[in-house]
DNA sequence: AGCGCCGATACCGTTGAAGTAACCGGGCAT
DNA sequence: ATGCCCGGTTACTTCAACGGTATCGGCGCT
């Protein structure tokens, strides 16, 4: 949430947004692959390059990133644009539809503030009885 | 809710609810395992037994259901309850924390329902790109 | 010459979800 | 007594996603 749309180069990406106390990687919900849904949330503020989008994704390795990023391009998510500079520069942005995505993770953040607490103490609660 | 266990039954389901033309299967969306979501809209309209659900999830199989099933009542999704009765019967009703899901499975099917022959033309586009 | 940066790609291994096939126990009809 | 139905379970296999490590090519810097 730190993002302040100014004219200049974005602010950067927190790379503690997906830390592991962020209930993320628990929610019952994907769209897509695994990281479709963080590449989304990274991009939102606007377009970022390969190495921006690796800092916040715990430590993604460049092969996975890869894969989902070009899938979402083949699917009309986003787009890459690659500038003929040294060093070398890619930017990945969101298009209108990669957007239209976003107010579906907000709708499972939503979900989520108000009701995962209650599906991981119904877990715990049955391996309690398991055990 | 408004169930008797030994009255008129619930219409039975449509064994085509999630026919191969049914794009649910390629949404990009997922609520937990793959079939978590099917189950859900199945059991929207009241209580189902075990082989009534088998019928409209493409013949997905006992081990794959039962798992399934087994998952989210460990999640506290539904409540499984067993008649020891003539035939056996084992009904499975969502809770209210599954019904909670409902929503959100309707905005995928509205995202769906607007961007998805969207999305899909653009998979095929790149494709006769790419070939 | 050697090193590092950027944006990858290749190769390989692990993991876990999903599917296939066979079977089970109790009751009941044939 | 045989087989069927219901609601599963068990064992085995398959497959794609995911992850780890190593490497590449072009360029600039020292």
């Amino acid at each position: 949430m730190t993002d302040s749309t100014d004219g200049a180069r974005l602010a950067p990406l927190d790379p503690d947004m997906f830390h592991p106390f962020c209930p993320s990687s628990e929610m019952p919900f994907r769209v897509g692959d695994k990281w479709t849904g963080m590449v989304i949330r990274c991009l939102e503020g606007g377009p970022r390059r390969f190495t921006e989008l690796r800092a916040p994704l715990r430590s993604v390795t460049p092969k996975v990133l890869s894969e989902t990023l070009r899938a979402m391009e083949r699917d009309g998510l986003l787009t890459r644009t690659a500038y003929d500079e040294n060093p070398p520069r890619v930017e990945y942005a969101l298009t209108p539809l990669g957007r239209t995505l976003i107010p579906l993770l907000d709708a499972a953040r939503a979900w989520s503030e108000t009701h995962l607490p209650h599906l991981l103490a119904a877990r715990r609660a049955h391996e309690r009885n398991a055990a």
